[in-house]
DNA sequence: CTCCTAAGTATCTTCTTTGATACTATACCA
DNA sequence: TGGTATAGTATCAAAGAAGATACTTAGGAG
């Protein structure tokens, strides 16, 4: 491992998936393939336009997702995953996995706390 | 997979990763075994005090690393990553790996767009 | 005419994270 | 008597991320 503090990489990785809507957009588009504007929207609740806007830009700025426009009126804007920003799909994946286990792990800590 | 996006546990990894200085922290842990306040501290020019004790403190609460105190003056507080926090590793290494890639990545689409 | 739609911008405010600086305790050393 | 060392706190300021709200564009329906 050449892998000394200087040379760590993680942050590249971290801040592309990090910003609180990141995951789960990223989720939503391998799951679903393409999905347009509006309906990723409103498969979250609670996010308001700017933020999925401003998210949505980052990924795609990031290559990691892909934009296209259906020049009409009113507009259609389809989303997806680009080939590369499959290749982030296994460290999703893990850090899922982990975090359920943490939960878990949490709850059992409590557990030894109260006793 | 039942991993629907509603019940996506990716934000509790990331949420323990994140922080300026917690995958350097975990690195120089996980590289070097055991160390003590300061010399974190020095390994990670640009870090404040008080930066370096909250990193610190939220990976404990976490359970992610241990913190001894040994009574005595001047103090003495030595840091170490615990079984539980070594289960990050491999995340650690995947984002890592994913990460060079990634600067690579950047590189090429650069030229492309100034060809 | 006026309203509706989709996918945005533009502003302003608030919340959170980070950073700078100064202060603490207490033993040891000169 | 004063300075050094370690591992912190406390306070305040700056920067960044997120949220609320209103506005835009242009065609089609009523």
């Amino acid at each position: 491992m050449e892998k000394t503090p200087e040379q760590c990489r993680v942050e590249d990785a971290l801040s592309i998936l990090v910003g609180k809507w990141k995951p789960i957009i990223l989720l939503h588009l391998l799951q679903k393939g393409t999905k347009r504007f509006n309906e990723l929207k409103r498969s979250m609740p609670g996010i308001t336009q700017k933020m999925l806007t401003k998210q949505l830009r980052e990924l795609e700025d990031e290559d990691i997702i892909e934009r296209v426009v259906y020049p009409q009126v009113p507009p259609k804007v389809e989303y997806s995953i680009t080939e590369y920003g499959k290749s982030l799909e296994p460290i999703l994946e893990a850090m899922h996995e982990w975090g359920k286990n943490h939960t878990i792990h949490k709850i059992k800590k409590q557990g030894q706390r109260s006793s």
